[in-house]
RNA sequence: GCGGUCGUAGCUCAGAUGGAUAGAGUAUCGGCCUCCGAAGCCGAGGGUCGUGGGUUCGAGUCCCGCCGACCGCACCA
């Protein structure tokens, strides 16, 4: 709703009176963009180049015409024709000095933008398996749809933050499973760990807790849950569906303890993960629970309905391939079961059904050929799946020592989300992670995200928004005076720049939740910083002459309050002042490397 | 093989609806602290935007071919 000033509109308002003389231009839109260079002015318009070709004139011919009726305006310095036909407009100093006192008015609403229309919009995100530590992989999920999620809502949507617990399939029995063994060992009954199981000391810590809770409650003999197995080597997944079939059978009605402690060991560790990392759900949605409400037979039934479903080798298939699908897909399995995509149709018809306006899956990048099969299936169903947007993280790759720093899951060995956050600190992480197009390859340089120079974005950022602060407090004076400020002041070269900077964020913002980008808060912040930096250098705010001093202070106060909502959406603190000794303990955590 | 994403400075990357001389950081080189925090500022060099065509007043951006990289192609999740 805060639009800092009408100025362009003006300005477009200006141009439709002026290009209104020819008929061609009813249909045309008045395009106003910043031109790169200075020289060409505060705003360039093209539309004489645009009229040319139907009126078979010369464009700067047209050009001169437009200018020529262009009503007076107090707010316009000059206006020339340049290049090919563009109209190169300067303002004069007061067009842009009312930004400063209009952005401290707006507060913390500055640049909230009307773009959301109070939409309601959920967001999905991490979603990741409770089968262990989250990875930095998920971080890069959790990093990009937190900034989207608090950048949708600063845009005007009413924004729902949600995580999908995939607390059903065998990925969780296997996870079961491995800890149950790890706790029979603790009781001497020794069963050969699968390959294919999870590794991880975690796995051995639940056990203990189990251990430690119930002593052998959970014990049965090992000759018992090895009985009647597919060979391991020869075929490793029916060995394990073996011991989990074997495992279920054993302890009845006890499997779903050993089951549901996991499952809530690691989603309790995960979310206190996240909530560190300043990443909050509004709601975390149990894939079982689909199952057991009957959600999934209702989704499954509206597909039969709509006649998309058939059966062949003893399953329900649907048709995807009607709707632009490679190929038909499983949704009730041989064994009676349903799949993962079952399940996915019910969300996605359920998440409608919740009321939501536009619906934001963000996945990772390697599950981009299922979104034309859940579009497909919500199609089928009879739902708008234009309302569901499906946001791809590609995965990071840590950099140390220029080298990189190798994951491999299998073995367990890959760096978890915490150590990260450890070894950065919580707003490099958010920062570095937000800082590329979140559909690229993320080279993520751990020397660099700690590294206490002026090489590091987050803090040359956040020096910026320290430096004000510094300033203000030597200054002493009442901040909230500063909005009243006479600001007619303000006509360096440098502080224009920084006013035109501050009156681009709310544009920023629209176009950044538009293309759902956060990475471009992140390149303007690191714009406006340079701006604010150079200003320092050029200008002293606490001059000797009061009504100077007071301008100036008013516009670096508006340049305070951008940033501190910049990085805000990003989940970065605008901390006060910087200190380097409260990070020795990063550089300690530095030099414990990993192999 | 089929489908998708991508190729921009030595390196890491931005470039909204097609716009003027393609930008930033880093690295390299040279300057700036009696003054609000130098985690800063100013300047220099660095490019066939993978490649070949096409569309038009105008293409890094749109279309097609080729080369190269990555991802996906389960009754897993």
């Amino acid at each position: 709703m805060v639009r800092p000033q009408p100025l362009k509109s003006h300005l477009t308002a200006l141009f439709q009176h002026a290009a209104s003389q020819f008929a061609q231009a009813e249909h045309l839109s008045i395009e106003l963009e910043r031109p790169k260079q200075a020289s060409h002015g505060d705003f360039a318009c093209n539309v004489a180049m645009q009229l040319a070709k139907a009126l078979k004139r010369n464009p700067r011919e047209v050009a001169q015409a437009i200018i020529s009726s262009l009503p007076a305006s107090d707010l316009v310095e000059k206006t020339e024709i340049a290049g090919p036909g563009f109209i190169n407009i300067f303002l004069k100093p007061a067009a842009w000095q009312n930004v400063a006192p209009q952005t401290l008015r707006a507060g913390n609403a500055y640049g909230s933008g009307e773009l959301g229309q109070g939409l309601k919009v959920q967001i999905e995100f991490v979603s990741a398996n409770p089968t262990g530590p989250l990875h930095v992989g998920h971080g890069r999920g959790a990093a990009f749809g937190a900034s989207l999620a608090n950048l949708l809502a600063h845009a005007g949507y009413q924004v729902q933050r949600e995580y999908y617990v995939n607390d059903a399939g065998r990925q969780m029995d296997i996870l079961a499973l491995s800890t149950w063994l790890r706790y029979l060992a603790l009781g001497n009954q020794f069963v050969p760990f699968p390959a294919n199981a999870y590794q991880g000391d975690y796995v051995s810590a639940m056990a203990d807790s189990i251990f430690a809770l119930h002593g052998d409650r959970y014990m049965r003999p090992a000759a018992d849950v090895v009985s009647d197995l597919p060979d391991a080597a020869g075929d490793p997944d029916g060995h394990l569906d073996g011991l989990i079939a074997n495992a279920k059978r054993l302890l009845g009605a006890d499997y779903a303890y050993v089951h549901g402690h996991a499952m809530e060991e690691q989603l309790g560790d995960g979310r206190n993960d996240l909530t560190e990392f300043g990443v909050i759900f509004d709601c975390w949605f149990s894939e079982k629970t689909l199952h057991e409400s009957g959600l999934i037979d209702k989704a499954v039934k509206q597909l039969q309905q709509h006649g998309h479903i058939y059966e062949q080798d003893g399953a329900l298939w649907f048709r995807s391939t009607a709707f632009g699908d490679e190929k038909d897909r499983v949704v009730l399995r041989e064994n009676g079961i349903y799949t993962y995509f079952a399940a996915d149709i019910a969300y996605h018809l359920n998440k409608f059904e919740r009321g939501f306006d536009r619906v934001i899956d963000v996945w990772g990048a390697d599950h981009h050929g299922y979104i034309s099969r859940v579009k497909g299936a919500l199609t089928a169903a009879g739902a708008d799946a234009d309302r569901l947007t499906v946001a791809l993280v590609q995965f990071a790759v840590l950099y140390r020592n220029g080298q990189k720093a190798q994951m491999s899951t299998r073995s367990g060995q890959y760096v978890t989300l915490r150590e990260l956050r450890a070894e950065v600190g919580n707003d490099a992480a958010r920062f570095f992670y937000v800082l590329r197009k979140s559909d690229q390859h993320l080279d993520f340089d751990l020397d660099l995200a700690k590294s206490q120079s002026n090489d590091n974005p987050v803090y040359y950022i956040q020096y910026a928004h320290a430096r004000i602060c510094s300033v203000l407090s030597s200054w002493g004076g009442n901040e909230a005076e500063l909005a009243e400020a006479d600001i007619t002041r303000l006509d360096h070269p440098q502080e224009l720049a920084l006013l035109r900077r501050i009156a681009e964020f709310p544009d920023t913002v629209n176009a950044a939740a538009r293309d759902l980008a956060p990475h471009s808060i992140a390149y303007y912040l690191k714009d406006i910083a340079a701006e604010l930096h150079a200003l320092y250098a050029a200008c002293q705010f606490l001059v000797d002459d009061e009504e100077l001093k007071l301008a100036r202070l008013s516009l670096i106060a508006a340049a305070r309050q951008v940033l501190r909502i910049g990085l805000g959406l990003l989940g970065v603190s605008a901390p006060e002042r910087m200190s380097r000794e409260e990070n020795a303990r990063d550089a300690d955590a530095s030099n414990q490397n990993r192999a």
